[in-house]
DNA sequence: TCACTGGTTGGGCATTTGCTCATTCCGTAA
DNA sequence: TTACGGAATGAGCAAATGCCCAACCAGTGA
């Protein structure tokens, strides 16, 4: 085990050190791989190794005007403490993928504060994409706290298990929601709910310094849906009801108003509460989102918003 | 003068985006010239310019062990502060370079503090070279504060103006050093002492929260000879008299004792006195400021060292 | 008006890079 | 020992990139 371990670091070092003389000496694969005493084929393996394992970090430090205006026609309309555009990669771009650095930046300042904070996390695609942008940071006293468990009825946990990621990637200490997404009954939910570590962790999250949370779209392809969280008589029962949006598995009408099924009593998630003074920070783009996104600011469910530019554009359009 | 703003900004803009395409989305220069409706020369040059002002900043997320260690030793053996090794950007690499970087999230660090700072500014390469590498920070109510004039005595000023560009680029208050580097005479020198603006930026910087510097070697290739603030003669002298190096005017040997000649007495640096709890950063690689380093530690001038691979292996060694 | 300077543009081409594929290497199990 | 699966390796090639050049454009001063 320890073996292995210093073999992968060691490993890593040299895609580090070959993505060191490429992007920062500027030096061509070819040159690398002399410098290495490689074949030119390892040297561009290692640094695109170095690329593709996050030890090359690229961030824009650029405010392009057009954003800059749509983020403060956002604040303005909407009443938000903090918004971020991220200039559109495309028709074909990712939109997490645009969101990500952004939103890791307002995480980084989160986590530079001097004093201890807490921090509680959602989860999705959005917020998954976002820790594999955050740099490394010299831990502080900080906690970070999940809002939501990532056990789907089935057993097997959701792909984007954000808090465990970040936890591993900042050395901090973390508080998992010890419970199923959605349980089968509403006593079961309750049994859950009464449990000490649940309890904890729901009484660190009311009192994060900041939250960060995904919007979810509750049309056909809503993410709780795909990610089979609920079933599709589930998904189009709340639909029935109006829901248009989820955070953190708390639904949503287009003017931010709960809607409430039998399904919901079932939801073993923290519900956020609005109105807060601590940043609940929304990440989410793309057109099919847009109502979910609308709703979620109507009803003052976030205070700051990460989303792109045509997402912006629409949603002030 | 505002439509010029406008018009350089609006060129930001594109490239920003371009590079904003190139680097976070991935796309190609192809594609890019496609999105943004431009020839595909025009894409490329867009991209590079985004590289070349510096708005694409690049960074290695990862210690490289070797360079752990040989930070480790430094700290131990020169009883520092703080170290940091870059790793080597091989035969031909330019050592600023690859100081840049490491000394600016040095930097970065004291500009995070919450607390108003003083921050103190040599000159150099170095220095030079690490004004390029920081990131621009919501700016805080910190002060910047040179440690040494910018005129040479034939009214040129020197090509590397630390301090304007760092105050430009995170739009800080500054305090200039009003004041030749090398006055005509002692008296003159003595008399630029006594202005007003010079003796509050004198205490200033020797109130100063952290202080950068680079240091001078003192041999045939010396930077303060190179860039003609003193003459042959005066170069030989300060190296009869035994110095080997110089930090913003100040010279010394090799223990780290100050060297007094002559010259000395006009010079119109601020002289930092050693043994201060306030992080005194030195910036120097390049086998040839060897003994100039050594010194350096030898007398604890400073008690942090920003430096590279080869250079730390030879001080170690 | 005209020559000239400084900068921008797109075409063409050499270099660099990313990727695929067949091969080899290594550890494991039969 | 041999067969086998998975990872690493290097060759070769197509795509992508960077750079040079000739043409062009706008502003300037004679």
């Amino acid at each position: 085990m320890n073996r292995m371990t210093e073999f992968e670091s060691s490993r890593e070092d040299e895609a580090a050190r070959a993505g060191w003389l490429y992007y920062v000496g500027g030096m061509t694969q070819d040159q690398i791989a002399n410098e290495l005493g490689v074949s030119r084929q390892r040297a561009q393996r290692l640094v695109s190794r170095a690329v593709s394992e996050g030890l090359v970090r690229v961030r824009i430090e650029h405010k392009i005007g057009a954003c800059l205006e749509l983020e403060a026609e956002l604040v303005r309309r909407f009443g938000l403490q903090t918004a971020r555009v991220a200039p559109s990669l495309g028709e074909a771009g990712d939109s997490a993928r645009a969101t990500a650095p952004l939103a890791a930046t307002l995480l980084e300042r989160i986590l530079a504060r001097p004093d201890p904070q807490v921090i509680a996390f959602g989860t999705g695609r959005s917020l998954s994409a976002m820790v594999g942008e955050v740099m490394q940071r010299p831990a502080t006293e900080h906690k970070i706290v999940s809002l939501i468990g990532n056990i789907a009825p089935d057993g097997s946990a959701s792909f984007y298990d954000v808090i465990m990621r970040m936890a591993d990637k900042l050395r901090l200490p973390h508080y998992p929601m010890l419970a199923p997404v959605i349980s089968e009954t509403a006593e079961e939910r309750a049994l859950f709910d009464h449990l000490k570590p649940v309890q904890a962790v729901k009484k660190l999250a009311s009192a994060a310094d900041a939250t960060f949370v995904g919007i979810g779209q509750m049309n056909d392809d809503a993410p709780i849906y795909k990610d089979r969280f609920i079933s599709l008589e589930e998904l189009r029962e709340l639909q029935g009801a109006g829901a248009v949006g989820e955070i953190v598995g708390s639904f949503f009408n287009d003017e931010g108003q709960p809607v409430e099924t039998p399904l919901t009593a079932r939801i073993g998630s923290y519900r956020i509460e609005g109105g807060r003074e601590a940043p609940i920070i929304g990440i989410a783009a793309g057109t099919n989102k847009l109502a979910a996104i609308r709703g979620a600011l109507s009803g003052k469910l976030v205070n700051a918003l990460v989303t792109d530019e045509p997402t912006a554009r629409a949603l002030l359009g």
